[in-house]
DNA sequence: ATTTTATTCCATCAATTGATGGAAACAACC
DNA sequence: GGTTGTTTCCATCAATTGATGGAATAAAAT
């Protein structure tokens, strides 16, 4: 038997659909504690009953949510993995850099999200973790940082956690940034695709050969 | 006549000053919904009353908060404009690292009031923001990657950004890498700074000499 | 000592919020 | 048509929240 999960994803018409993909944008936007249950169902334009009936208490609903977000992440990941198999390192980087950052900036929410539940309290503690952690380790693998889950060294993992907040950070503020650089919405994606690349691509390639591994120990 | 806001940081024992330090810790932590007025109240031990009569409504307070960090910031920026006088580009850029991640790491709330304020939209919008536009700029002047405030080019902006991005969500998101990391708390700062200058340095030094502004146009 | 001023708390309000019971509307099935 | 099961909404609840008036207390000024 599917999962009510499952079930909203197969059919994106059912109204079990319809509100994850608006709880999705208004938690990303609102945060946890700003986004109530009648402004969901307000732009869904149903009644909050039917939301209640459909996906009972809100914390299941966010659950829902950061679960059905997880799942579209690893998804993205394992794209890159297919994409980075046997290139140079430069091409690997640049890869991960340009499907990741279109991924997320066509899912602003997303990178809410990541943001609102990795770094804010105001929101239960029952509801299970973004796996940053997982990403971060399958990453560093792709890009042969490291040889395996078991063996990626502390600063392998600082520093493509570094990258993936810079792509966050851009994606999330971008309604803040852009005025800053006072950009159209294309050329701040282009900016942001260059930036990381300006400051990524020299520091992994610079002192070391294209089959070394960040390795500590 | 000194404002309320001065008065408060004149005289840390002052209620004023109590609550505003509170506040600091609570709206980091929870955010602008997530925090309420009795929540503050509670944690300096006093009634919502009394918290009232001194900062009037939640929206007072909140704006008299930003503004305090806002100056705490640009005091920062003003030491680390000072500290760079007359230093070689790769030293510039490890001193202002040292000295932002340093403030950011000892006042914690700053990196969540910022990332909070900056990326959601579910406070008063009447509140001024935080100025990282103005931040940003002086900063590149400081780092010599562009000659005035007027010639800073949208790649300099972004690179700045994207740096300083990354300390705030380091320090933010403390309580999520650093189990990820598995290291104490000041092996975090050791890496969040080593992690910074390995990314940064060897961009920003790569194609450029000592003199070169990073300008477009 | 008495008046005045500043500070604190108690009691309370109206609005909002998460949540539910039960009635209607609708669809499916026999 | 009548029965059954699903979906939707209306009305309502208790708890929480931002906010205030007014009494009590403490401090300062006269």
């Amino acid at each position: 038997m599917p999962s009510p999960l499952e079930k909203a994803r197969q059919n994106p018409d059912s109204m079990k659909a319809k509100i994850l993909a608006v709880a999705r944008r208004l938690f990303g936007d609102y945060g946890y504690n700003g986004t109530t249950t009648r402004m969901i169902a307000g732009q869904v334009g149903i009644d909050i009953s039917t939301l209640y009936y459909h996906w009972g208490e809100k914390q299941d609903l966010y659950e829902a949510l950061i679960i059905d977000i997880n799942e579209e992440i690893q998804q993205e990941f394992k794209e890159v993995e297919r994409q980075v198999k046997n290139r140079p390192l430069t091409k690997r980087l640049e890869i991960a850099i340009d499907i990741l950052t279109d991924y997320l900036f066509q899912h602003p929410e997303v990178s809410n999200l990541i943001l609102n539940d990795s770094f804010n309290k105001s929101k239960p503690d029952t509801v299970p973790d973004i796996k940053i952690g997982d990403f971060t380790s399958n990453i560093a693998i792709a890009m042969d940082l490291a040889p395996s889950k078991a063996n990626v060294s502390v600063q392998a993992k600082a520093r493509i956690l570094a990258v993936w907040n810079c792509v966050l950070n851009f994606i999330s503020g971008e309604s803040f940034f852009r005025p800053i650089l006072e950009i159209d919405r294309q050329a701040y994606l282009q900016t942001i695709k260059e930036t990381l690349k300006f400051i990524i691509v020299p520091a992994f390639t610079k002192e070391k050969k294209e089959d070394t591994y960040g390795i500590k120990s």
